[in-house]
DNA sequence: TTTCATGCAAATGATTTGCATAGTC
DNA sequence: GACTATGCAAATCATTTGCATGAAA
């Protein structure tokens, strides 16, 4: 698959490890911590190591085969060739939604436009409150 | 001023360290670390522990006095009544510049159409490369 | 066989917590 | 005087790092 092959153009060596860990983002289409990336592996794979899982991370965020944010002070990770979109995370459940980017398309330009900064759109992280929520207590 | 009312107005003591950290925040525009109000605080009353900034911080946060985001791996205040704005970050050197909220205006209302997602757009993160990045390497 | 990746264990650094004391109301 | 906030020290938790061993090219 192309991140494997990613991985060996750019020179890095394809180990079992590595590859596991690309297979786990692929299969799981959301975000994840290290912790959780760890959990998945070890059902498979029981003697890999958290150490092992960090700098695995780190390269493939540094290759941009994943897109690293954060979330409650703890690094979240997702694919990148999911597809741009964003995060609408709940204040009062918790709940975290994904939207895709067309609802950002102005903001980008404008940016562009007044400041010539060139935002990385493809994935924001909004805080506010669920349509279920408001219904909820308002 | 109005922030110590809402400390007494919840039942909270105003005590000297609470209204110090509440200082610093009116004098100091921007955005603060919990160690950068430490450093600020011990400028002016050198015994005042970190526990005291962060239980201070995490108070402030529950009024609404502050505003708390994240980057790179720590957590970041600002205070609220400064206005709602977002911060843009450069990926490449790492300045961190304010921009009004007005640019995200169509994106809050498209949330709310399509998701019913009441997004808190007084304060987004945005990573990208500033103009003056740009300007050198491309 | 050479070099890079892994596992292990220990270090780091930000944030949190328990408890006795000091300060506010 | 009652009750809350502070300082101190130690605990916690995610993430990082040094080093010897094991695996990939």
């Amino acid at each position: 698959m192309s991140c494997s092959i990613t991985l060996k153009e750019k020179g890095y060596r394809l180990t079992l490890q590595r590859g596991m860990i690309l297979d786990i983002f692929h299969e799981f289409g959301g975000h994840l911590t290290a912790e959780d990336v760890l959990t998945q592996l070890r059902a498979k794979a029981p003697g890999v190591n958290k150490s092992t899982v960090y700098r695995t991370l780190e390269l493939l965020e540094e290759l941009g085969l994943v897109i690293r944010s954060e979330h409650e002070g703890r690094f979240i990770y997702h694919h990148a060739e999911e597809g741009r979109h964003h995060h609408l995370v709940c204040r009062r459940c918790g709940k975290i939604m994904e939207c895709d980017t067309d609802v950002s398309l102005t903001l980008e330009t404008a940016l562009l436009d007044r400041f010539g900064f060139e935002g990385d759109l493809r994935h924001l992280v909004i805080h506010g409150v669920c349509a279920e929520c408001r219904g909820k207590s308002k």
